[in-house]
DNA sequence: TAGGTCAAGGTGGCGG
DNA sequence: CCGCCACCTTGACCTA
């Protein structure tokens, strides 16, 4: 299973990193002008390496948020594919490429580790649910095709009774003397599980 | 304007 | 103790 940038459809609104020219300043569009006003926000590392409290004379500094250009948003999503973590040296240099403090590169990859099994998660609750559906759905028909050997009186071994039932070491089904028919599907029915790759 | 998205902050656990 | 991680939360921004 491939995975895609989620958000690569509108990453090219707000752009600019200095240095980073990516694509053409809009102009115009269906906004008009917005854009103009974000390319600040995209600060680049202080020329200072790291993250630090960058001196504001004490007053907190509004959070801007940063949107990741579209060649950024690619190669982070180039370098998730290849590893889920990344080792400090990896970080850096992704950072240096990127222009990015290695700060981001890290946290980038946290949240892209969240949103993968998130993503993993809601996946596996569709597929139990569907499990569940079909199992509720085989149960309906088990306990049908019970009350219709029950109304032909094929004396009902009930199924409760393990005395009467055996196991196939074959083919590992569990059968009942009376009616082979009744064969109840061992566990290995459950549906393939769907893998992410 | 409500709700979704996502970068970033905060916190606690864990291994070296 | 430090660095890294997962997890949760916050806040800026976007869109219907």
């Amino acid at each position: 299973m491939a995975i895609l940038p989620e958000n690569s459809s509108h990453l090219d609104l707000t752009i600019s990193v200095p240095g980073f020219s990516s694509s053409p300043p809009s102009d115009e569009g269906s906004g008009g002008g917005r854009e103009q006003l974000k390319l600040d926000m995209n600060q680049l590392p202080s020329s200072s390496e790291d993250d630090e409290e960058l001196s504001h004379g004490g007053s907190a500094p509004p959070r801007k948020k940063l949107r990741l250009t579209r060649e950024q948003s690619r190669l982070l999503e180039d370098s998730f594919r290849q590893n889920h973590t990344l080792n400090p040296k990896q970080k850096e240099a992704l950072a240096k490429h990127l222009m990015l403090r290695s700060r981001q590169i890290e946290v980038w990859f946290q949240n892209r580790r969240a949103r993968s099994k998130l993503k993993q998660t809601e996946m596996e609750c569709e597929y139990f649910k569907r499990w569940f559906g079909s199992l509720t759905e085989q149960n309906h028909r088990l306990h049908r095709e019970v009350e219709e050997l029950r109304a032909m009186n094929v004396g009902p071994p009930t199924v409760t009774s393990a005395s009467s039932l055996s196991m196939c070491p074959r083919c590992e089904r569990v059968t009942t003397a009376a009616s082979p028919s009744l064969a109840i599907p061992s566990q290995k029915t459950l549906p393939p599980q769907e893998s992410e790759h």
